[in-house]
Order: structure tokens, then C-alpha cells, then sequence
DNA sequence: TTGTAGGCGTTATCAA
DNA sequence: TTGATAACGCCTACAA
């Protein structure tokens, strides 16, 4: 358990009466080496347990295998799953991850984006905190010649190259789907505003019910409700209205649609019939709820594969690239939480 | 974008006519420096956008502040759990965590092994994945005089530092409450047999039988039953059974519970009534399906937690130290789906 | 095909 | 308190 020295190049090449830099070539394939000392500096390698100094090996070459992420909570699902697919792919790269979580923290994130650039990793990956002041820290990251990839939250004033999802024609899809199926007055859960995500949403939700000639009403628009406890918080204040809303959009996430589903259990509107709910990033629990929840899927995994991709693919070349903006078509997912219809519908 | 070269220490003594020496000192604040000169230095290294290289300085210094973690799947609640915990822990101590998925494939465990001793890690942090073979990486990972902690799936024949759930009485309670409840004839849905948490889990549930004199029947055991798909193919069989189980714990995962659910709606098999559900690990939505599903909670964020400071605080001393084995004990959640006499007990 | 030498950026040791 | 120098382990021109 104690740091003993570990074997090195010098070691492998002092048994073998050879030279370090031969050692090096032989271990290195590529290199014009004789077959017979390849050979036999590998049998010594594994004799000896050599493993490479990455480290050293980094400092040299001026490179690191090596691209940091950085997501508000590693543990929830989305965020999961996209590193999840970044994973598979960088792995397949022979590269490997760091992992930051801000916390939605801007302080943290800062500290996060350093802690990366210190590391000379290839490229930094992020999706911003909450409480995202400016972007400061990123364009230093570009400053140093580090790649910079954001996703799904990101700086709208910062070209970069970006993997976002088109929430704005998502949500449109959805408060369209809900209006199709007889809902009159449709109300909106808001995330922070200040992440461009929720903007997008709520301007899609605008925008569906100008296209259907329907009332944009304030006082269906939530603020910040954007967990359970809010969510269901501003269901019960909308549900108490005079005129309270037949449906309710949770654009900021299935977990605030699920504030809204207990809520209406506990005061006895029927769901889907008095109450259509349309929730937000299709959670393996929407599923399963009674009613199943109407949902948002982000094709989370596979947004991981395409921004690891993007990297090795278009950001690999020496030349200056244009910077290029990837839109995910998120897939609407229809179930009985929405389906006022479904009755009728199955009758002949 | 370019790869222009950084600013160095050099680059910062040049400019103000010092040896790299000095700013190297007044950089790493511990030293003896003119309280002068490393304002200077500080002030200096600002202006010219100075930002370490971890690379090099982790080189000369042996060590590498970095951690490493193996798990089968990052975007599974339990390991995101774990690792969001590890993360919390490690950042506060200037650790950086780098994360490797084995894909429960044995060839790449040994592979992320051998990325991350390359790496210089100062730990490497491992959950086993199911097709574990044998334990030589892990014997390599020591004889590296890198430091090794195993959780949740270990290698029983490995003597390192454990943190581990007491799976072997979590079983045993989560079936005593069973019986308590009425159940008569109960069944289990194991996992890979291979792996030690599942094993303990099989004896928990023996156990408890045993302690009740409960016959033990092979025939109300099924294999390989771990995921939602193989448990609903598991219940199946059960139920159609001439003396079918009045009771199943899915001892792997709440998804497998999610199975036996599914099937007993579509079978018409009341439950808790008629079968009582006992699912493992507690994921979110245990509790909003319909009934509500006992299961059994891991800690999993205190748990990564835990791990993280038994690093920090047990095995950072330079003398040898002697492994300990840390056991968390999950709890038993007791909800609808095994509430067999809840009636019976809400009637005065 | 192999050996020599220098350097990647930092820190530790010694001397001044 | 500061400067000079070597070394961490590896890679790569260049020379032999």
C-alpha cells in the first residue's frame, strides 16, 4: 500500500540494455522499431507491471485524453443520461470524463470550469447553473484554447457550438396537442426565466395559443414552479380560481407535473376529464402513474452520443470552425393524463 | 481556438524580473515570500490569464488529486446517487473524479482500471460489474500503491477498504414484515447469483423463513429475475402456478417489482390482497404507482458520502492501515402493495 | 534500427 | 528572501 516507485520506461530499458527512447517506440506501435526488441519490451512490460505515467506523457505531448463535463446535479435523470451517452462514446475514443456538478451554483461552476482548464482537458462540456450570471468563465475557456460545447441550458449570447433541444416547437406541439383535444383554458408552470430553456418553453406555449386564437392570460402563468412542491403549490392556487384552467402545462419538468397529478387526486378533479396535465422530460415514472402522464422525451442518451460526437467529428480539425448549433427534435408522448377524448374516441 | 501556448510561471517571471522559482512560491501561497513580491506575483498572474497546469505540477509533486470511479451504469439511480454524494465530498477537498461505466462488462472494467492507474488516481472507487470474473485487476490496483475502496457489489475475497449495505438483514426484515402482514406462501426474484449483494439477499430471505418456520421452496425462488421485463416473465409463471404465491419480494430492484405489479393488474390478482409486492432500493417512483410499493432504501447519496470520507479521513495516514469494511443499514419502507391488513387495523 | 539530448511546466533542494 | 539547478516520466528531432 505504500508509494513505491513504479516501474518506468528507464526500468524496462536498463533490464534490456536498450536506450529509454526504444522503449518508448516499442510500447508507442507506430514507430520504426525492430520486431524483435518490440517483442521483447512488451514481455518485459508485462513482467514488470508497467504501466503507463499518463501524466507525463500528457505534459509532453501537450494534450490530455481527457474532456470535463459540468451539469447542475449529476443525479437527475437527464443530466444521467446524456453523461451516460457521452460516456459510451468518448470511452469507445479512448477518452476519459470528469465529472463537475455546479450545484446551480455560478460560484461553483466558475470554480469548476478553472479546475478543468488547470487539468488541460480537450474540450469542457457544460449545461449551466441556475443562477448563471454571465459568461465570463466561458469565454475564458475559449481563451485558452480549450473546445467548448453546451447543452441543452446554454448562454444564448456566447457562439459556441451547441447541442440544445427545440423547446419552443416542443412545447407548441404540446399545448397544441391539449387544445386538439377540447381543453379551453390552459395553464402554464414557468421555470427560472433566466435559463433560456424555460423562455423557449413558455414563448412555445404563447406561441400555440396565439395560432389557435386563444386568450394569453397572466394569470395562468406561473412563476418558478418548477419541482413538486412548487408545482403543486401553484396548482392548488390555480385550482382555488374563479375561473381555474381545464388543463395544465408543466413545462419545467414530469416532477412538477406530478405536484399537479396529487394535488388534483387530494381535491377530486378528474384527471384526464376536468384536468388535461402535460408534463416534461418523460421521466420513467409518467409511465406508471394513474392516469400515465403526457410527456416531453429528450432523447436524453442519444444527446449525450451527439454532442461526443459533434467533438470528435467537426471539432477535431486544426482550422478555425464555425461554430455549429445542434436542435434535438424532442418527441411529444402522448398518454391518458391528456386524452379527454379517449372515451369518445373508442366508441364507434 | 488555436493551440497558442498558455501563459507559464516563466512567463509571469520574465515579465517581472523574478526566477520561475519565486512565482512557483508565491503562487503556492505556503512558502516563504516577500509579501511584496507575491502581490506582485498574484496580480501579475491575472492580468496575463495565468492558469496552472495541473499536468506538470502533479508530475513533479507524485500525486494527482484526482479520483477515480467504476460503476456498471451511471445513469441508474443508485450509482448517480452514490457518485452525486462522492462528488459533494470530494469537490470540498479539491478532488476531481473521473468516471468510467463498466457496462456490467468485465473486459472494460479492466480496461477503466488500467485507464485510471495510468491516470496516477490517488483512489480508484469500484462497484463490481455482474460479469465480474476474478479480482487481479483489483490486486493490481494495490500493487500500485493506488488506494482501492469496493461498495455495494465487492469482491468478497479481496480484503480492502468495503462500504457496503447490510443486504443480508434488510432481506430478512423486509420478508419477516411479509409474514407478519399474512402472507403465507412467499416468493423471491433473485439476481446474478455471482454477484455477493444478491447472494445475501437470497440468505436474508432464507433466513427470515427459517426464523418463522416457513418451509423453503425451490420452486418459489426464480433466477435471474433483475430487470422489469424478466420479472414480469417471472410473475407470470408464479401465478400460473397450482399453488401460486400469495406474496413476491423482488429482491434487485424495484424495476422487477415494477414487473410483478404490471402482471398482477393484468391478471386481475388484487394487491395487496391477494399478492403482497416487496420491491429493493427505493426509487422514486415506488411511491406514486398504484398501490404505493414497499421497498427498501439504501442511503445511496450518504452513501457515496461515506465513502468519500473514509478516504479522506481513514486512509490518508502514510501508515499502513487496516482495511475497514463500513456497513450501511438500508431501511424498510412500508407502503400499500404489502399492507395487507391495513383495514383490518384502520377499523377500531 | 537505435542512441543522444532536450524539453513539456512545475516544484524541491540547495546555495547565495 | 531569492536564484540556480535538477528532476518528475515521457516523447521526439536529430545524429549515429
Amino acid at each position: 500500500m505504500k508509494n513505491q516507485k513504479r516501474t518506468t520506461i528507464y526500468d524496462i530499458a536498463k533490464k534490456l540494455n536498450l536506450n529509454a527512447s526504444s522503449v518508448s517506440r516499442a510500447l508507442s506501435n507506430n514507430n520504426n522499431v525492430s520486431a524483435a526488441t518490440r517483442e521483447l519490451v512488451l514481455k518485459t512490460a508485462a513482467e514488470l507491471n508497467y504501466k503507463q505515467n499518463s501524466l507525463a506523457s500528457n505534459l509532453r505531448r501537450g494534450h490530455n485524453k481527457t474532456i470535463g463535463v459540468i451539469v447542475p446535479h449529476i443525479n437527475q435523470n437527464f443530466f444521467a443520461d446524456v453523461i451516460a451517452g457521452l460516456e459510451e462514446v468518448t470511452y469507445q475514443q479512448g477518452y476519459n470524463l470528469i465529472i463537475c456538478q455546479s450545484n446551480e451554483s455560478y460560484t461553483r461552476e466558475v470554480e469548476s470550469v478553472n479546475t478543468l482548464i488547470n487539468q488541460h482537458v480537450s474540450c469542457i462540456i457544460i449545461s449551466v447553473s441556475a443562477d448563471f450570471e454571465d459568461d465570463s468563465h466561458l469565454r475564458n475557456i475559449l481563451a485558452q484554447g480549450i473546445q467548448l460545447i453546451q447543452f441543452d441550458r446554454v448562454a444564448d449570447n456566447l457562439e459556441t457550438f451547441k447541442v440544445v433541444n427545440d423547446n419552443e416547437r416542443a412545447s407548441m406541439e404540446a399545448v397544441s396537442h391539449l387544445i386538439t383535444q377540447g381543453y379551453q383554458r390552459i395553464a402554464l408552470l414557468e421555470g427560472p426565466q433566466n435559463l433560456n430553456i424555460f423562455k423557449q418553453r413558455k414563448d412555445g406555449y404563447i406561441a400555440a395559443l396565439k395560432k389557435h386564437n386563444f386568450e394569453v392570460l397572466p394569470e395562468l402563468m406561473i412563476e418558478n414552479a418548477w419541482t413538486k412542491e412548487l408545482g403543486a403549490i401553484a396548482t392548488r392556487k390555480l385550482l382555488n380560481m374563479p375561473m381555474p384552467p381545464d388543463a395544465i402545462f408543466a413545462s419545467t419538468s414530469d416532477f412538477s407535473a406530478l405536484g399537479v397529478l396529487e394535488v388534483a387526486h387530494k381535491m377530486g378533479v378528474m384527471v384526464p376529464e376536468k384536468l388535461g396535465i402535460c408534463g416534461y422530460s418523460n421521466e420513467a415514472f409518467t409511465e406508471i402513474t394513474t392516469p400515465s402522464i403526457t410527456t416531453i422525451d429528450q432523447h436524453s442518451v442519444d444527446m449525450g452520443k451527439t454532442i461526443a460526437n459533434l467533438f470528435f467529428q467537426e471539432m477535431g480539425s486544426e482550422k478555425e470552425v464555425r461554430p455549429k448549433i445542434v436542435n434535438i427534435q424532442p418527441k411529444l408522448i402522448v398518454r391518458s393524463s391528456t386524452l379527454k377524448n379517449k372515451l369518445g374516441r373508442s366508441v364507434r
